[in-house]
DNA sequence: GCCCGTATCCCCGAATTTGGGGATTGACAA
DNA sequence: TTGTCAATCCCCAAATTCGGGGATACGGGC
């Protein structure tokens, strides 16, 4: 397995270079300070894994991520990083990458990661899971039963709609039904979401996952 | 360490009590087939770690799993469950589940999980793991810099009072302005953000992370 | 049989939004 | 100094939304 590894401190480059060499199963592709020139560098080191820093002088690790990600899905990409933040997390999973470790991890533990990551898991430090884990809570919740509101089959279908920005009428036309069907849905629509106007309802339906 | 166990398959459940009956440093404090009595189970038996199924005739475990996280959000809830799809996934980490276990674990994993479940970390099965991480890549994007709209101090803030729901009125309200200064942010956010109506706006609001 | 919920349609009048103009001020940069 | 841009305000006319009525039809449940 080709590793590519992205690390702007030399120490710790040159120190992780140094020990995947006496590995066997996973062969250092190569090593660079920074991911400027990634289109170049994938290219020639052929990778099958990259271990991606996040704070790197010329391009931030996570916008690399992003941009790496959408040129090649099919790499994988782990954050080997200290920061232990929500946002950063958030913004790099996010951004594509399919593990994040934090730096403090034993050496065996990132070979394990690495091969996890290789074979199609998401190699997360225990501390990263939990901050994982604790970000879904904090979402728009999409309840399981929205019986709360309970929104009828066509009421459910005419919010959808608005959601996408169509007025009144493109919705009729849309649903293939009169102006006033839907003004008599958005009536019962604003009174089980207890809102008073479109906005409003388009609010409510993203933010509580109605949609 | 006590453990809880939901599970409305007798010979899982039991094989699961014996063999946790056979570990030491995790006591089965209590077993049951399915959470609608939760509140007094969770009283007498004084679990520091739940296991729950999913599918339960009686109570879905994702629906118990919410109420009791909401009462008592210090409980490690771990589901344990057949279901390997983003969905359930999605549902159980959002209603307060720790981790995600699929039932097909070996037993020293199984173990495993419930020890790093408890030491704050988050125990999910691979394939579990990575479909948690593939979650994220499709939520809404939160940039880190949003200058492609590049809307101004003023527009920026009366785009998210229009998300609250206010009318141009009451937003001019808000902001001490005017209602026709109101007109002139909201033609401008219109034109930025290439949309005709306030829905459309809010939409893209809320999905682009603008807010 | 009667009631209730869903879905469909209608009217009026008032409030609100939208598109298209135009104008002034102050700040900041070329 | 000139020009651009953000921020403020104004008018008109058309389109759209909203509140509060009312109506018919169909199906299921008690």
């Amino acid at each position: 397995m080709r590793v590519l590894l992205y690390e702007d401190n030399p120490a710790v480059r040159d120190g992780l270079s140094e020990w995947f060499g006496s590995l066997s199963g996973i062969e250092l592709a190569g090593a660079f300070p920074n991911p400027l020139h990634w289109e170049r560098q994938v290219a020639t080191t052929r990778p099958d894994l990259i271990l991606m820093d996040i704070e790197m002088p010329g391009l931030d690790g996570i916008e690399a991520t992003r941009a790496i990600h959408a040129a090649r899905p099919d790499l994988n990409i782990v954050m080997l990083t200290v920061f232990d933040e929500e946002d950063k997390i958030f913004r790099a999973l996010c951004a594509g990458a399919v593990g994040y470790v934090l730096k403090n991890t034993p050496p065996d533990r990132l070979i394990q990661a690495i091969h996890d990551a290789f074979a199609g898991g998401a190699p997360l430090s225990p501390s990263i899971a939990r901050k994982t884990v604790r970000l879904f809570q904090q979402l728009p919740v999409p309840k399981t039963i929205n019986t709360k509101h309970s929104l009828t089959p066509r009421e459910h279908e005419t919010l959808r709609y608005l959601v996408e920005g169509l007025s009144y009428k493109m919705i009729a036309d849309r649903m293939s039904i009169s102006y006033e069907t839907v003004r008599t849905h958005m009536k019962h629509i604003y009174e089980k979401l207890h809102v008073v106007s479109m906005t409003e309802a388009v609010a409510k339906a993203l933010r509580e996952g109605l949609v």
